[in-house]
DNA sequence: CAAAAGACCATGAAAAGGCATGAAATCCCT
DNA sequence: AGGGATTTCATGCCTTTTCATGGTCTTTTG
């Protein structure tokens, strides 16, 4: 199960889908929904998530350490790309770009009852308050404040956010 | 588990994900984060890492003393590949490379609590102060000093530099 | 001898782990 | 298919551990 290396990847064949809404205490802890945790540990089979923010929405972004190693190798092929065209050039694009992937995202475990601390730094930038959003995009999956979902999302999904709140009683 | 050879080296199984800013104390002392040490250790089982300047830009690089042996057998490879591509050709390149990996960097091992003693050469040549940022870049770490980041980095360092120091109460 | 390097202890803050609870979803058996 | 029993989840609370960092004391070395 870990890394056929037979053509399809292995973060591919299990996909996100599907929404929850889950809680976040004063410190800042809270559950990573079920459906994800299962997708997480078949795919990398590391009880934790990478986390970081989203590259156009007021959002963050998250996946499993698989497709860490994933986008690690891409940046890598990449930079291979560019070396051998751009004459012996510069690898400014190269460490920009890895700077992004791996200096502004965290990579954060989940205790065995599912349960992270989001990191401060994630809070602010995906401007998490006491409620939190999970979106299945299906290679990753996302985490929204459900209020900027309503404000900032597109019709599917503040209608999600909408439903989500609902379905707790919350009616903003 | 070591190195298996076949194909998927061990240094790339664990990759550097996060940030994190750590004071210098006045004897040159600086922890070395928790995320970095877990990776280094999972990598390579020494408490040590190496360090040298960066190719691109003002900070230093990073990484454990397996990524090193990684970077040594690439370096063969290629020089290799460009002694039977450019005829008989110069080894200038290889020659150059090696004594940039081997003899620019430092081998630096942390002591039980993850303190090393920063070198003066590479606290000089990466104009570290008082604070250290160290920042993942997947196969490697990056060590910054913050100001510099805030001055030349592209912007998403900097937005880092200038979080990770608001939340020490530093706003400079 | 002086200065630097290294080992060892101390501490406060933050994070990780464990335990308990209530609600919801699932299973299972007649 | 119904309905009770069981399991899974989310979540609050409390305890234990880890981490970063400062200080002291010893050892080494020029």
């Amino acid at each position: 199960m870990r890394e056929g290396g037979r053509g399809k990847a292995v973060e591919l064949e299990h996909l996100f889908n599907g929404s929850a809404l889950n809680a976040v205490d004063a410190k800042g802890r809270l559950s990573i929904p079920a459906f994800i945790r299962g997708v997480v540990e078949r795919r990398s089979d590391a009880r934790a998530i990478v986390v970081g923010p989203h590259e156009t929405d007021p959002c963050l972004t998250a996946y499993d350490r698989g497709y860490a190693r994933h986008l690690h190798i891409e940046n890598e092929r990449r930079r291979l790309l560019e070396e051998s065209q751009a004459g012996s050039g510069d690898n400014v694009g190269h460490f920009r770009r890895a700077r992004r992937t791996f200096g502004l995202t965290e990579d954060v475990p989940y205790d065995p009852s599912g349960r992270i601390i989001m990191p401060p730094m994630m809070r602010r930038k995906g401007r998490i308050e006491d409620l939190a959003l999970f979106v299945g995009v299906g290679g990753t999956f996302e985490i929204w404040n459900p209020l900027l979902a309503l404000e900032h999302g597109d019709e599917d999904l503040r209608e999600l956010a909408a439903f989500r709140l609902e379905e707790r009683g919350l009616r903003p």
